[in-house]
DNA sequence: CAGTGGTCTAGACCACCAA
DNA sequence: TGGTGGTCTAGACCACTGT
């Protein structure tokens, strides 16, 4: 990062044209997990103010290229880590043998409104909904809560310890014939339950996966999965296929040259 | 928004209290278009600085809730569009006959390191790339560059104008069987060109849809698509399902109640 | 033209972390 | 305790929009 600046008079906002600079530093001169140099330094060898280049250093992060942490410093990232989410990789719903996810409570409760018109049940009627988390290398990624109508399950036991009921709840959802799935994803905030559980300050980014399960043509149960932005590459489809490696430093690809 | 302030003595930083008050608002007070009162305004009503107030706003756009409009003001956004990306809704890649893509332009070069990498063919050898806008309602919602080795087209009709040098590449893809696909989707924001292509700013975060298309065990293309993360939400999987709703205004799913 | 959001500044104080 | 990033302020000017 030898530049002085050299921030020169174009029509482009001054905190895009840093970040060009700062990407083009990060790719060039620093690996992962090395620290830059603090706001103050950074912003008084560009000739900006500390807002400015923190404006820069906010893109750069929303990329997934910069960790920042607080008394520490700004970190460079390591490269975003690809998260199966196809059914066969993850397991199917809740399968209590399934190593990805690791259960929080289970809750029994009327639905909402909302909740109800996107099962497709009647307000009120009885749903249960298990939390969980996601692990990759001990690290939480993801947050998920899990909601399936009690109907789904009529072979459910009886009144049970909490830890119990979740365990019940994902063996009676494993044992159904799912034929059908649907999935959309969409960008989201993380709002402090779930910035808790993903250790995240609230506001973070997060990729929102809503997943629909079906079983004999009826929707069996609802997952909404909210994945760490910052981190995590949602990787759908078919194994047997090249790792996926990203073309261009970010969004952009440009013509082969 | 009768409220004339109220911010309590929280450890929680305002502008996230305030980004919950106004979402309150928006939720109950106003309707999609309706515009809010100009920052000044919001800003002494709450009695925040213009900046934190400007906090609260920009994550309430990054969850697709305000769009913002220079010379214009502030308003509430429309829902997000539902965006199919399974093969058979789309049309497999290029599908000439796609009603959903347009294409721009078609290049054919010597394939860069990374795109040679991504590709698994040698550096230089040749690569066309056709380049599209993806419409929903007249609306570009996204960009994607579609890079296919030209060794994957043996057939393909020699030198010809460049808009029919697109249309060859997509109906010879069209031609092969796909057996295969492999997608990742991450977060990213908008360099110059793509950001133009959606008549967004520079930095206008974007959903990043990887695609690895393969044909008898050998990848045959690969199509980098970004969409806009404001106004678009994924959709994937088989049709037939229940539509589906967001559950819990933004990422956030409480225990029915 | 007046009004809007977008950018930028210079400074202050706070919360957190390591030594 | 000193250094880091996180929050917040009060003000300025610019770029764009409609009338």
């Amino acid at each position: 990062m030898g530049t002085t600046g050299q921030l020169s008079a174009v029509p482009e906002p001054k905190y895009w044209h840093l970040r060009t600079v700062l990407l083009r530093a990060i790719d060039s001169e620093f690996s992962t997990g090395q620290v830059l140099p603090n706001e103050r330094e950074l912003s008084a060898r560009f000739g900006v103010a500390r807002a400015t280049l923190r404006q820069a250093l906010d893109q750069l992060e929303l990329e997934g290229r910069l960790v920042r942490r607080r008394g520490i410093g700004t970190l460079i990232a390591a490269p975003r880590v690809g998260v199966p989410v196809s059914r066969q990789e993850e397991g199917w719903p809740g399968a209590a043998r399934s190593q990805a996810w690791r259960t929080i409570d289970c809750t029994t409760a009327p639905a909402s409104a909302q909740l109800a018109k996107s099962l497709g049940i009647a307000e009120g009627a009885t749903v249960h909904t298990v939390r969980r988390v996601r692990l990759v290398e001990g690290r939480a990624v993801a947050g998920e809560s899990l909601h399936v109508p009690a109907a789904a399950l009529p072979h459910l036991p009886g009144f049970r310890a909490e830890s119990d009921r979740a365990r019940s709840v994902l063996r009676q959802l494993e044992r159904l014939e799912v034929d059908g799935e649907s999935r959309s994803v969409e960008l989201g905030v993380a709002e402090a339950e779930q910035a808790a559980l993903l250790e995240r300050p609230p506001g973070a980014p997060v990729l929102v996966m809503t997943t629909q399960y079906a079983s004999a043509g009826r929707l069996v149960a609802l997952a909404v999965s909210t994945y760490r932005a910052d981190t995590c590459k949602l990787t759908f489809g078919e194994a047997g296929l090249v790792e996926v490696t990203p073309v261009g430093a970010t969004a952009e690809v440009r013509t082969a040259s």
